[in-house]
DNA sequence: GAAGTTTGATAGACAGTGTCTACAAGGTGA
DNA sequence: TCACCTTGTAGACACTGTCTATCAAACTTC
């Protein structure tokens, strides 16, 4: 296997296990077996390393999408939403990694490619329920940025942990339950 | 002035001109005419002094509240939506900084009241709104969350950038409508 | 007023980070 | 054989946050 996949590899594997913090050059490339400038003969430098560490991130949720339970469309979207909830509980730390502009080159093509293939897909399960948004004449992919923004939004906050008060800490699921009520009514 | 106080003017303004990288406890030294050293004789270390300055930027959001436009509840509730939403817009990298578990203390007890400030103000606005959903008989702390989280995602992903396509650039305005006409019909 | 103590600030050091450069080893093709 | 390119190494550099020793000023207490 050659040297650049295993940095890849080492890279993910450490972000999973010990977080966005312990993703640091030097570390992958103590973990990966190779000098720490090693790296630098493979990739530009960090951000570009760990583009395609999140580029894997975009295309695991991509992945997802092609084994969606449910008959109806409507089954297949609420599938969907709930997937993309449990993909980022499941994964905070890629999830995090994936939409810090800090830590990964934007302008990396196979990063906003795979990006945008995960908001495409989800724009056309979201076209094909007829919400009372879309039977109203919302611009459909509007309405598919918002919902996925409400999604996001549902995933970073409770990920951040802020929500949870001394007398009020409901599950993700439930309110997922009511996003869902309120946009497919 | 103390020196404290000057430390958490100057973090701010650092932060405000050049963003949350900028936001170094040595940078923050220097621009604030002291040693590198001198900061601890204040903080624990940068994550209070960080925790500091997030904290005003709870408290600015929570005072925007106190000015909301309209007669109706509902009315009130877009205010707030809208205040919300410019404030992540035009105050980026302390958005961000807001909600970096990572640069900031998270157990800080200024932080999490003022942030906890925030929702319950906002959950307050929540319940004066007969939405559907309240009528439907869900949980209006958890709508509260819900709506909460929308807005949150959608401030996220603008600032994000990633939602541009090349033939799709939605204002966040138009998406927050959107969002709105989803949960108030 | 004098002595002791606390507070505020300083400079130096240390480990850790990303990145740059010089260098060496190994393969490839002329 | 010889030049060239790729891959990897080791060392350096400027940063970072934090720790420690030092020092001066202010405050407290007798």
């Amino acid at each position: 296997m050659g040297t650049r996949q295993r940095l890849i590899d080492t890279a993910s594997e450490l972000l999973a296990d010990s977080g966005v913090e312990a993703v640091t050059l030097r570390g992958i490339a103590k973990a990966a077996g190779v000098s720490h400038g090693a790296p630098l003969r493979h990739f530009s430098g960090r951000a570009e390393l760990l583009s395609a560490v999140a580029t894997r991130g975009y295309a695991e949720l991509l992945s997802r999408r092609d084994t969606l339970p449910g008959n109806s469309p409507r089954e297949r979207l609420t599938a969907a939403c709930h997937s993309y909830l449990d993909f980022a509980l499941k994964n905070p730390a890629m999830f995090e990694l994936m939409f810090r502009r800090d830590l990964v080159d934007a302008e990396d093509p196979a990063l906003s490619a795979a990006a945008s293939a995960v908001f495409d897909t989800f724009a056309v399960l979201v076209a094909a329920v007829p919400t009372p948004l879309a039977r109203s004449g919302a611009d459909l992919r509007l309405v598919a940025a918002s919902l996925w923004a409400a999604l996001h939004g549902l995933a970073q906050l409770w990920l951040w942990g802020g929500l949870a008060g001394a007398s009020f800490a409901p599950s993700p699921e439930s309110a997922l339950a009511v996003t869902l009520d309120a946009y497919l009514g």
